[in-house]
RNA sequence: GGAAUGUUAGCUCAGUUGGUAGAGCAUUCGGCUUACAUCCGAAGGGUCAGGGGUUCGAGUCCCUUACAUUCCACCA
């Protein structure tokens, strides 16, 4: 042996062995090892597929396969299941950043082409994610491995998506959406970012039609959609404005009447205490415009553009429209001042930063409180019962808050990279109704009502080069994956929110592994992940989970924190404190990466880490390492020894170091288990023991003993070192089991 | 406006049924002692944010103040 662990030479060997010898499938455990009852089991959060991990990918693969790999040592019927995600806008729109590089968008594709492209760049990447997590170390069972997009994952997220409609826990609404114009779809209101910012509020000033001399002063910071206004409305016990309800004011850029309503809504306290409705493009008038049945009109397409109601202004973009529009305002006199130092939050796109538009669109959505079938209602009983507990500083708290507040799901998404949303419309005596863009032979993009199309085109054409299908919230519609046998149908375009397919990750992956899975695995044990993603992924495991399979998806919640720099600052590209996990690996080594993020963390707790760190636990590492070469040096030297005075303390405390380890273990408190592991072993085993045993005060089989359950209980913590280690001992003979990651646990 | 979390050694953080404060890095001193200089031995350094309370006893429980971080809501 070396004086010098050399973890270059030995990880990829040691990745080797236990793939050979399928040690990550619990159906190949030895027999020795199959000692409990019990099962355990995690499902991976799925990393998207064609990305390169970082830290956040590398800390979850490291406490997930620690838990593993004690539970497998433990006997328990042990897996853990990998997969990736096809992470549908995410890779949408990295791809269209390549198309951008090209001179090309997605617009220049019909769907099918598009989405074949999109699986080819994915396929060539594909690999990327999954080589990276086995350096790490990760012992999970890649023949039990899943993608998203794999077609019995996808026939079962289907088979929940057709049981939601017909518990009538799916809907199709026409209602206000969150819609990224750039990235062309409408998102969740999980996805939205509201950022503080100052803006220019404007005081417009509304003629009355019985005295155009007379006006109603509005402030708005969006004078764009003012065409779109229909009414007024002033608070019913206002005394101050509420003699103007049922008078008229004039549309200062239609010239149009409109009539100023009474609703509560209206804070007259708020600005002028008069407000605008504006239903097309403000969720609350949109509230309002339902609540009083007023009529909607649009003023901003879905490109972000004005629509023809804004006459000469049509085109425009939102930006160019409202500075023309204030300047027409101007000249008009109908601006009475602006304020140019007003704060407000706007809603932006998580991914692009652009400005989100309210825009009215049908689209489908889950309804979370039902009277029969209520998923907020059933996931906070599963907190309650404790049959699902969080582990993370105070986030059962939060968790509990968003189910409690928890609007409807908006499931469709406007892209093609995804799980096509499996739903018809009927084609005849709707043509009027429906809205279709499509690329025709020439590859020209056209875009009419179906009924005009119709005129020029055979369906058969339209349907090739497809793109679009925007069919009114009327048009009948049937819930199938292929057309419907009688009739004239067209398929939606929209395809589900990634979130929609990750949030049955848990049963969907076990129901389609292998036969039986479901029924031994589920629920699962644990499911670890960062506390980032708590309403997006896990709230939704549960509340799907819940609804399709009656249990909740998991007994334990382990949420991690986020790692930052060593200055205890938040990672990113921009400040170029980015670690990269594979650079790390590649100069310390797996196991030094894996210590030094779990050593001393905390659930829900962020925590900084930095190149001491990974050099301390590489020299860790090191440490164990030599303790191994004493230990057999000395066996060498001396193959007889007597019992020594020491022995019996050293064997009480040993046994105190195994309980006291798999307590912690137990109670999933791995940052603390490591610690306590790393100082028992260094500081009490190799400072005082060995030490003594020099001294012989205490006896080679002592040594022995000691430095094997040592590395028994390192290993989950550090599997490659204590592998290689276990290999060199069992050619000492010292030990017997062929492989330390299936050798039982030290008894205690 | 609401909520969560944090404030412990110079730095980054542990400290989970309340019982004489810990680790890594950094600092100082001394050591190549035949497992390890990616090491060993020793040392310095904390009134555990401030205040109040419960208790025989509180970093640990309760109240309160301040500061920090994060999340949610929000209105023209």
């Amino acid at each position: 042996m070396d004086s010098r662990y050399n973890y270059t030479q030995t990880e990829e060997q040691m990745y080797a062995l236990w793939e050979k010898a399928d040690a990550f499938n619990p159906d190949s455990a030895p027999e020795d090892l199959k000692t409990s009852k019990k099962h355990f089991s995690i499902i991976m959060p799925p990393p998207n597929a064609n990305d390169p991990l970082h830290v956040g990918h590398a800390i979850f693969v490291t406490i997930e396969d620690i838990m593993i790999r004690y539970h497998r040592m433990l006997g328990d019927d042990t897996v853990w299941i990998p997969g990736t995600d096809h992470a549908g806008i995410e890779t949408q729109f990295v791809f269209e950043k390549k198309l951008q590089k090209k001179k090309q968008s997605r617009f220049n594709f019909d769907r099918s082409t598009l989405y074949n492209m999109i699986w080819e760049y994915v396929q060539e990447n594909s690999g990327i994610a999954v080589d990276q997590i086995k350096k790490l170390g990760a012992s999970a069972d890649w023949s039990r491995y899943k993608f998203t997009l794999d077609k019995d994952i996808v026939k079962t997220v289907l088979e929940t998506f057709k049981q939601l409609h017909k518990d009538g826990l799916v809907y199709r609404d026409f209602r206000l959406v969150n819609y990224c114009t750039k990235c062309g779809t409408s998102y969740s209101e999980l996805e939205v970012d509201h950022i503080d910012q100052v803006s220019p509020l404007y005081f417009v000033k509304y003629p009355l039609v019985e005295d155009p001399s007379e006006f109603i002063m509005v402030a708005t910071v969006r004078p764009e959609p003012i065409f779109a206004d229909t009414h007024l409305a002033v608070n019913p016990t206002d005394k101050k404005h509420n003699h103007l309800v049922g008078k008229k004011v004039l549309n200062p850029l239609t010239n149009e009447a409109m009539t100023i309503i009474a609703d509560d809504y209206v804070d007259p306290e708020f600005g002028t205490g008069i407000v605008k409705i504006t239903p097309a493009h403000d969720p609350n008038d949109f509230e309002i415009a339902k609540k009083h049945d007023l009529p909607i009109k649009i003023a901003i397409n879905s490109k972000g553009k004005l629509t023809d109601i804004a006459g000469k202004f049509a085109g425009l973009n939102v930006a160019s429209g409202r500075k023309a529009i204030v300047e027409e305002l101007t000249q008009k006199g109908l601006i009475d001042h602006i304020d140019e130092k007003y704060q407000n939050r706007v809603g932006t796109c998580y991914r692009c930063k652009r400005v989100i538009e309210p825009l009215p669109l049908p689209q489908f959505f889950i309804k979370v409180q039902d009277e029969t079938k209520n998923l907020v209602r059933d996931a906070l009983a599963s907190l309650d019962s404790g049959e699902t507990t969080i582990h993370g500083a105070g986030r059962e708290k939060i968790l509990r808050h968003w189910l409690t507040n928890l609007k409807d799901w908006n499931i469709s998404r406007q892209i093609v990279w995804g799980i096509s949303i499996p739903v018809w419309y009927q084609v005849e005596d709707q043509e009027e109704h429906i809205t279709i863009g499509f690329l025709d032979a020439e590859k020209k993009f056209v875009q009419e009502q179906l009924s005009v199309l119709l005129k020029t085109y055979k369906l058969e054409e339209i349907r090739a080069g497809i793109q679009s299908v925007l069919a009114d919230a009327s048009v009948p519609y049937q819930v199938s994956e292929t057309q419907p046998k009688t009739g004239v149908w067209i398929q939606e375009t929209d395809t589900f929110d990634t979130w929609f397919s990750s949030a049955q990750w848990p049963f969907v992956t076990l129901q389609n592994t292998i036969e039986g899975d479901f029924e031994r695995f589920y629920p699962t044990s644990v499911m670890e992940t960062g506390y980032d993603i708590l309403p997006f992924w896990v709230m939704r495991m549960m509340l799907l989970g819940i609804y399709k399979t009656g249990k909740s998806p998991f007994s334990d919640v382990y949420l991690h924190g986020l790692v930052r720099d060593q200055k205890g600052q938040k990672m990113s590209k921009s400040k170029g404190n980015v670690i990269n996990p594979i650079e790390v690996v590649e100069k310390y080594g797996a196991d030094a990466l894996r210590m030094a993020l779990v050593i001393r963390s905390t659930p829900g707790q962020d925590k900084s880490v930095g190149e001491g760190d990974f050099k301390a636990m590489r020299n860790f590492a090191n440490k164990i390492w030599n303790a191994t070469r004493f230990v057999i040096l000395n066996n060498q030297e001396q193959a007889t020894s007597k019992a020594a005075i020491g022995d019996a303390a050293f064997y009480t405390k040993l046994s105190e170091v195994v309980t006291e380890s798999s307590a912690l273990l137990d109670k999933l408190q791995i940052g603390l288990a490591a610690d306590y592991i790393y100082n028992e072993f260094w500081h009490w085993f190799c400072d005082i023991c060995i030490e003594e045993n020099k001294a012989a005060k205490l006896s080679n089989k002592a040594i022995i003993d000691g430095i094997t359950t040592f590395i028994q209980l390192l290993h989950p913590f550090m599997p490659f070192v204590t592998e290689t280690i276990w290999q060199e001992l069992l050619e000492e003979k010292v030990v017997t089991t062929p492989l330390l990651i299936t050798t039982p646990w030290p008894n205690k």
